[in-house]
DNA sequence: CGGGTGACAGATTTCAATATCTGTCACCCG
DNA sequence: CGGGTGACAGATATTGAAATCTGTCACCCG
């Protein structure tokens, strides 16, 4: 009885038009009721594929941290290049695409902030991962001889650390300032230096 | 016609009392006429020593952020010691400031976080303060050859971004992990290790 | 019988009225 | 006449009643 209710009712489906619904009413006034009418389905439906709004909402934040991992796994994973290169192109990766994201659609970017807030679980495994690469990149500069660091995982922690300021969100209001690049190149070359062996 | 009309009103004895209703009633209900209601006047002597309820909340500002400054003042200045291990000792009066203050008493430090929040513009001079110290301690290694940086001002810029997490109230909340200390250690010694010659 | 429905209870949000606060100013007092 | 007062006009915050939302469930349909 509504204009879309002619596809089967998928959790793909669900999540698409909630990222549609957020996008349009933003993580404050997006409600459950929002999406099902969206898809032309009564909201009980939408809590057979989803237990709750929280688990929803977390699926969607999930979806959207993992699209930034690949590009970054490729660099990580990628055969040629000395580790201390890679680690630079690595960092300079995360940096562009959240500064990406952040730039090109401000809103929507506040709603995903809001959205990892909420969600400080999925937030922490998505850094596990991330800090995992960064280590994989250390192990095979220390094991180059390029790099010298007494603990893999701890060095990679601190890296990951010392660069939160060009890549946690909650400093994107300062990635449009002019010198953000100078302070970016300073600080990971000061970081990069500290490893070396 | 009040508990304490005795002393004259001076801003000193406003912002002590200013200090008092923020901490008793937070600052989204510290108001001018608690205030002035506490020091037993009338509203609009309050303004007669402050242009507005803005001015009177950066001074309290800036008044609590000067408190960590001499210490650290201290240790920039300080004639003994190579400029490496005043660098750690000074980034660890730092982190350990701002933790003992986050720590002691977590409703008041809430407070000053708004407060900081509200006042970019005193945060910012403090903030140039803090790194021009740095600047100092490393200027000096490098005179003495234990430190080896290209651009003074851009490196103390750079060692203070990077250990953002151990100072920056907005991670306060990880600052009673029991891990934090050892990733303090981590990335402290990792820059330093990058300004060495 | 897997998947959808819509009515329902309790929790949460919205909205408009009411109250309080900010900032000004003419006036007052020692 | 420097410093304090309190009444006042917006601006902002509080409050409580009404509307909406979340999550459940008995029922229904192919």
């Amino acid at each position: 009885m509504s204009p879309a209710a002619a596809e089967p009712l998928t959790p793909e489906r669900i999540l698409e038009t909630t990222e549609e619904v957020l996008r349009r009413y933003g993580p404050a006034k997006a409600t459950v009721v929002d999406v099902a009418r969206a898809l032309g389905v009564s909201h009980g439906s939408v809590y057979r594929h989803f237990p709750s709004k929280a688990a929803l909402r977390e699926a969607v934040t999930q979806r959207w941290l993992g699209k930034t991992v690949g590009r970054l796994e490729e660099i990580a994973s990628d055969g040629a290049g000395s580790a201390p290169s890679k680690l630079e192109a690595w960092l300079e990766a995360l940096f562009d695409a959240k500064r990406h994201k952040a730039g090109d659609d401000p809103e929507l970017f506040a709603t995903y902030t809001v959205l990892l807030a909420e969600n400080s679980g999925v937030v922490e495994s998505h850094l596990a991962e991330l800090v995992e690469q960064l280590g994989r990149i250390i192990a095979e500069g220390v094991e180059a001889g390029s790099l010298d660091v007494p603990d893999v995982p701890a060095a990679a922690r601190a890296v990951f650390d010392a660069t939160g300021r060009f890549h946690d969100p909650q400093y994107a209001a300062e990635w449009t300032s002019p010198t953000i690049t100078r302070e970016f190149e300073a600080v990971t070359s000061l970081v990069i230096r500290g490893l070396r062996a």
